[in-house]
DNA sequence: CTACAACCTCAACTGCACTTCAGGTAAAGG
DNA sequence: CCTTTACCTGAAGTGCAGTTGAGGTTGTAG
């Protein structure tokens, strides 16, 4: 009925917790405000912010990113297009150096699983493996650093 | 020399961290035996071991089912291809199907762009976001449990 | 007006994949 | 022989993305 809706009620529309909207409030993805009784209440532009992170985490891209993203929207704004197009184009490009990735790997396993070469001389996903410590005992974190997450 | 490997030259060669091959070890995914004083010692499958480790990694399957696949390959034998084989069959599947979802998600995300719909009613993102408040508040957390990461 | 569901806060816990630290031992070079 | 570097163990800490629990308050339906 009312233009505004509980913690609840997000939860359900959104597919999130309830304790997630807390810990999303708390992170700054979103904000609320409160009734004359401290419960939350929220603008119809939660939504689409919350669409937005979820995509956003779907993509892989870690929540510090996405709140990052979301500062530059104003707070209790629904997100314009003008807004979205400047995160997604961001986004886009991420997305699509991960799946340009993901494709060379499930294709050079696709030839894996054919040859069966096991060698470490020959075999391109062997090597990819070796590949890293030729360059040294450098910074393997950057594997996990969002290196292969999204970026590379 | 040695065909024995210690593990600081196994950290080497594979771009790992000692921490990191101790941590393994301890989950059941590397072997080594030990010398009159107890030090690690490496036999050389360990490093295709962690070549195919570091792939599943690199396809987001989750360590606890790496551990699974090669817990079927005998330990101290080298993965035949028969071994790889199997398992890269069921990961390129898995893999298969995320890509699939992440370049829906990068087309629809670049015809959104362009389109600025923002409208939680015409929207395939926007859509996206709402079905599964459709279904019911049901497993939301499916997606955290590997259902967007590779599975789906 | 009274249940009862939904809400509140804050702290602690979870799981993953490791890293860091403290305190001690082993091996290799000079 | 001695020093330095590499190694050992177990416990605790890290960062992410939340969830769970305790103890208490609010809002709504009957």
């Amino acid at each position: 009925m009312s233009r505004e809706l509980t913690v609840g009620q997000v939860a359900e529309r959104s597919g999130l917790a309830v304790s997630a909207l807390h810990f999303y409030e708390k992170k700054g993805l979103i904000r609320s405000h409160r009734t004359s009784g401290n419960q939350r209440r929220y603008d119809r532009d939660v939504l689409r912010r919350l669409a937005i992170i979820r995509m956003a985490q779907e993509l892989g891209i870690p929540l510090s990113e996405v709140a990052e993203a979301l500062s530059r929207v104003p707070l209790g704004h629904i997100p314009s297009a003008e807004d979205w197009r400047g995160m997604s184009a961001v986004w886009y490009e991420k997305l699509d150096r991960r799946v340009t990735m993901l494709i060379r790997m499930r294709d050079e396993l696709n030839g894996c699983i054919g040859c069966g070469c096991l060698s470490t001389t020959s075999c391109p996903l062997m090597n990819a493996g070796d590949r890293l410590a030729d360059e040294g005992p450098g910074p393997r974190r950057l594997l996990r650093e969002g290196g292969d997450t999204y970026q590379s």
